[in-house]
RNA sequence: GGAGAGGUCGCCUAGUCCGGUCUAUGGCGCCGGUUUGCUAAACCGGUUGGGCGCAAGCCCUCGGGGGUUCGAAUCCCCCCCUCUCCGCCA
């Protein structure tokens, strides 16, 4: 949610940084109804005081005064209940039209209207020299018996997989990896709840605006997380943190659960694109100070994990017109796969700054007052892709793949050879 | 799933039966001050959160939403959550 105040203030500031965005519909409305709410709360609330005051007058009255002072007070409060309704009625119209407004790019993002018009910010690591014709990942999968596409189709439907093999233990390893590596900076692992409430959607921004993405649950009014941000955002929701301890790092697991609507005929084999993945998680609720600091530094986190793992990738800058509409700047890092002759998003990391935090009131103290903090999120590791982008970036000529120094302390193995 | 007990401004807690100076009590914690070699203690003051307003001030907020009433923490209805016991279950 934006600022309504900084909206009212400064209309033609948010005129333009929506221009950035390639337009938004409803802000002219949203202004107008926020102004015809104000100007009706102010009418409302001087009402409320005068009855107030007079409903306070009969506590204190003689048995004689009373019945008229009675009389008084109920014709005020027979006007304010006249007046209520329609009050009641802007302020949810409002609430409903501004919840479509997304947050205002960061002056950092780059212009643009659509993916096209991401910028490539640098490209990290070295590409191996492959003096063979590679593989990608499902031929790969398919020979090393990572996993099993087919059969998830027949249980579950298609863009269901099943992981097989050393394909569990390189995403246990994966996983663990990620954790260790977190915890270490002062990132508090956390396992979060997949089904969440619709008010943990809508505070983290994926509702109204995504609804199509998501499982719900409709039996118990529960949703499935596309990612732990939603529980790891709502975990504090509702909660005035010290600013002593910001910021508040988490590293949440969790599998993550997407719908991929109209996505047909995209990536429909193999682990790029599946309705179902397990995901490690940077989230951190920082000071409004220092966000782009924190920001930073999740960024700083993937792109540790990627040259550990030994991944060729490049750093992917969204520009105004593709980010979400929580974020304020949104900046992914894209494997290289060599088999697929492509790059494929691995990581994505966002400061959605007090986009989040003023929907689910995640504030702090400083000595002067309660702020909004901020909130950012950012993977750290995406086990199914991680797992594409190691094995075809690892593979050797006879079919096998090696695993990288810093996974082998978890996987037990150091390489991985085709079955018989 | 069944039965019961609860939810009060960081934490604990009084108030709810019997509606009105509740403008929510007290303790702990926290912040500021006095005293003081330093610290602590003691004492004094402050401390829910949000909205409107240049300000004075006003409005809302006792889990959430409705209702009764001139007036609701208090009475009525619905919902959510927590705990205990039973059942079921990994």
């Amino acid at each position: 949610m934006i600022d309504l105040k900084q909206l009212r203030e400064n209309p033609d500031a948010f005129r333009a940084a929506y221009a950035r965005r390639g337009g938004v519909e409803g802000l002219d409305r949203v202004i107008e109804l926020a102004a015809r709410h104000r100007e009706s709360l102010a009418e409302v609330e001087r009402m409320r005081a005068e009855h107030n005051r007079a409903s306070k007058a009969i506590g204190l009255a003689s048995a004689d005064e009373r019945p008229a002072a009675i009389e008084a007070a109920r014709g005020l409060a027979d006007q304010i209940k006249g007046l209520e309704p329609q009050l009641d009625q802007l302020a949810d119209d409002l609430e409903a039209a501004a919840a479509y407004l997304p947050n205002l790019p960061h002056e950092s993002v780059p212009e643009g209207t659509s993916e096209e018009e991401n910028v490539v910010e640098r490209e990290v690591g070295e590409r191996r020299d492959l003096d063979f014709e590679p593989l990608d990942h499902v031929a790969l999968g398919e020979r090393l018996g990572l996993f099993d596409g087919e059969r998830g189709a027949k249980t579950s439907g298609s863009r269901f997989v099943y992981l097989t093999g050393s394909g569990v233990i390189l995403e246990l390893a994966l996983v663990r990896f990620a954790i260790d590596f977190l915890s270490e900076r002062g990132f508090e692992p956390v396992i979060t709840p997949v089904l969440v409430r619709r008010q943990a959607m809508y505070g983290t921004g994926f509702l109204p605006t995504e609804e199509h993405e998501f499982y719900k649950v409709e039996r118990d009014d529960l949703y499935l997380a596309g990612t732990s941000e939603v529980a790891l955002a709502s975990m504090r929701a509702e909660e005035i943190l010290s600013k002593d301890e910001l910021p508040v790092r988490v590293a949440g697991f969790s599998s993550c659960f997407r719908r991929e609507a109209g996505s047909y005929g995209k990536d429909t084999r193999g682990l790029v694109r599946v309705h179902q993945f397990d995901k490690v998680e940077q989230f951190s609720f920082a000071h409004p100070e220092d966000s782009w600091d924190e920001l930073a530094a999740i960024r700083a986190n993937q792109e540790r994990i990627l040259q550990a793992l030994e991944i060729p990738y490049r750093v992917l800058v969204m520009c105004a017109g593709d980010l979400g509409g929580s974020a304020a700047k949104k900046v992914d890092n894209e494997a290289w796969l060599p088999g697929a002759q492509r790059y494929m998003e691995v990581t994505s990391a966002t400061n959605a700054t007090d986009y989040q935090a003023r929907r689910l009131r995640i504030r702090f103290k400083d000595g002067s007052g309660t702020r909004l903090v901020h909130t950012l999120n950012g993977t750290a590791c995406a086990a199914g892709r991680m797992i594409v982008a190691l094995v075809e970036n690892h593979q050797r000529a006879d079919g096998s793949v090696t695993i990288p120094g810093a996974l082998t302390p978890y996987t037990g193995f150091a390489e991985i050879t085709p079955r018989a």
